[in-house]
DNA sequence: AATAAACTATGACTAGACTCAGTTTTGATT
DNA sequence: AATCAAAACTGAGTCTAGTCATAGTTTATT
């Protein structure tokens, strides 16, 4: 029984390829043309494959769109929470990290609203899916910590809270009054919302 | 000049005749099989209109959705600014309210989630989308209204917080994770969430 | 009444996301 | 190396929301 020196099989290395080629042409042509702009067929011409196997990949489009947001999200929220340490209060903290998540989602504002459309209304039980759920309970986990550690409140309020916050920033990005505002002026609103709700 | 008895042309009454037909239609068929299980030519053949006609009407098939639901959203409205004068406090009010709106909403719980999805991401532009977040405003209105005369909140404050409340509710109610939750349960998740941004 | 202008209705058609029956590739087994 | 089962791939085909050129109707004007 050799130990395996390789341990990914023909089979399993052309499937990690075939999916680096498609996150690839995904994301330069929805950077590139917006979502809303691309056809599937596009991307799989791109990514150099059958119509058909796309959908091997990515169940639906969103789930296509999950895949390639999720990768800027998670280095969104790296930043932001090392931007927090950079802070003092409460507040300033959340804000801090609450930034780097509208700038990433607002890079090409239709496409962050798409993800975010596709990560409350798409189909959960999809792994690129649960993966964006996950960043977001990572967010709202830090959002609990700063509460904690900088607004003596309790952790399962805090949790509570964490959740509202979550819900502060869905809304103002998602809106679509907002598609025209500026990433300051949101955040603006954001931080009065989150001055409003603060325990005092 | 003769003051019209019967202000409306023969045009005018066939219109709306036309758009009773497929408020009708579609309400019956939504109800019946959901947004999702309906065709816009079964809804088109329902009201005895032309597969084009129906998109003079409303634009798209989430139009038709908030053209149905609209309609049962203000009466739960209605029902929930009376159903606010039998409590006391500020929190009981608004749950008042809402429970109104969650019950409304949640009649038929995926076109629930569909008539929210259309309301953030549709086309605001839109006359049943505009009238759509009118009934919004004025569901903020009420509760901006109790916070002022229960919680001794300054009005521009009270304004935020509503927005807060909505944002709170929309989340609970478009939330995947809830799908299955009763009313009750969701109720109480809101209940929660209210009482921890409550200035105590 | 005749003509014109404006509005309304229509269904064949288009576009694009997604499916599926059949084919090819892979790796295990003899 | 020959055989086979399982896995992966494929593109022609399906389904349906939404469009658009054409046709029909109503109202205003002469």
């Amino acid at each position: 029984m050799p130990v395996e020196p390789q341990p990914l099989g023909r089979r399993e290395r052309n499937k990690q390829a075939k999916l680096e080629r498609i996150t690839a042409a995904a994301s330069q042509l929805f950077a590139e043309y917006g979502v809303d702009e691309v056809t599937t067929q596009q991307i799989a011409d791109a990514a150099d494959i059958g119509t058909g196997t796309l959908f091997l990949y990515a169940k639906t489009k969103g789930e296509l769109l999950l895949l390639v947001q999720n990768l800027h999200y998670a280095a969104a929220l790296e930043r932001g929470r090392a931007a927090v340490a950079d802070t003092e209060t409460a507040l300033d903290g959340m804000l801090a990290l609450i930034a780097e998540v509208v700038d990433c989602n607002r890079v090409q504002v239709e496409n962050g609203r798409t993800y975010l459309r596709e990560m409350v209304f798409g189909d959960p039980s999809e792994p690129h899916h649960a993966e964006a759920l996950s960043i977001v309970a990572q967010t709202q986990q830090a959002v609990a910590e700063i509460l904690v550690e900088r607004a003596q409140v309790a952790a399962p309020e805090a949790a509570t809270l964490a959740g509202v916050v979550s819900a502060i920033m869905f809304m103002d990005l998602a809106a679509s009054v907002n598609v025209g505002a500026s990433n300051q002026e949101i955040l603006a609103q954001i931080r009065t919302q989150l001055a409003a709700i603060l325990p005092r």
